[in-house]
DNA sequence: CTCTTAAATGCAACTTAGTCGCATTTACTT
DNA sequence: AAGTAAATGCGACTAAGTTGCATTTAAGAG
């Protein structure tokens, strides 16, 4: 199963809570925070918040605020924007590849702000 | 003063606290929240929070949360984008203007996170 | 397969940004 | 100057995330 080798791959003890945690990650395609996902999840707020930590810390997440308090966590592959909802607060993940560039500035991760298609639609 | 006529126009009452809130903002050349300007207030928290709430649904502030779970607010004046640095988290103000499109959505704000110029120097 | 040990987990207590209810004060109107 | 709705201060509260510590578990050695 691949998600056990990206674990091993990384020299990281092969939990039942790992397992758990990186599944739930692999299997979505939007970011999660632990809100979203603690009814699921059989283990402690401490192990959630450590795990995705030290996966972050490898490269097997990444993170970002959003507009809700609260820090979003995804796999880390494709580097791509973000789009984030001012008025359903829905993350959205773009096909938009980072081709920005700044000169003088590495740029990780770019994330748009504003109202997104669907509320757009309910407005008109 | 201006900072008077901005208060009055959106026919919100002229306190003391607003005067002193808005001065700030009107100062500043960056986002601030409230940690940064909590010792030069003389207004509790919870009038900070209010007012910046108020200025912000009366279009005078705009506000968006950084990497340190702190939502910053900053004169709503010519759109920017920010660079938000992930390894010291300060916040600058783009010169850029915001031209980007994407069909179907109302783009507000852009947010590049990453490393910026000096820790980027830093580094070499 | 069992023993050992460092690392991971669960739990409870804590931290901190921001919110809320309520009694008091203040800005504007007449 | 008086009346009133809105603004303020205060204290209690909420919720995301962190930390210390006792217990459990994964992985390697024998």
């Amino acid at each position: 199963m691949q998600i056990e080798k990206i674990i091993e791959e990384k020299n990281l003890k092969l939990t039942t809570a790992r397992k758990e945690l990186l599944g739930i990650f692999v299997a979505s395609s939007k970011p999660l925070c632990f809100e979203d996902i603690k009814s699921k999840l059989n283990m402690d707020k401490a192990t959630f918040y450590r795990n995705v930590s030290k996966f972050e810390s490898e490269a097997i997440l990444n993170s970002f605020e959003s507009n809700d308090k609260k820090r979003y966590y995804e796999i880390n592959e494709s580097a791509h924007a973000h789009f984030v909802c001012n008025r359903c607060n829905q993350i959205e993940c773009l096909k938009e590849k980072l081709d920005y560039k700044l000169r003088g500035y590495i740029i990780a991760d770019v994330i748009f702000k504003g109202v997104c298609k669907q509320c757009n639609q309910m407005s008109l």
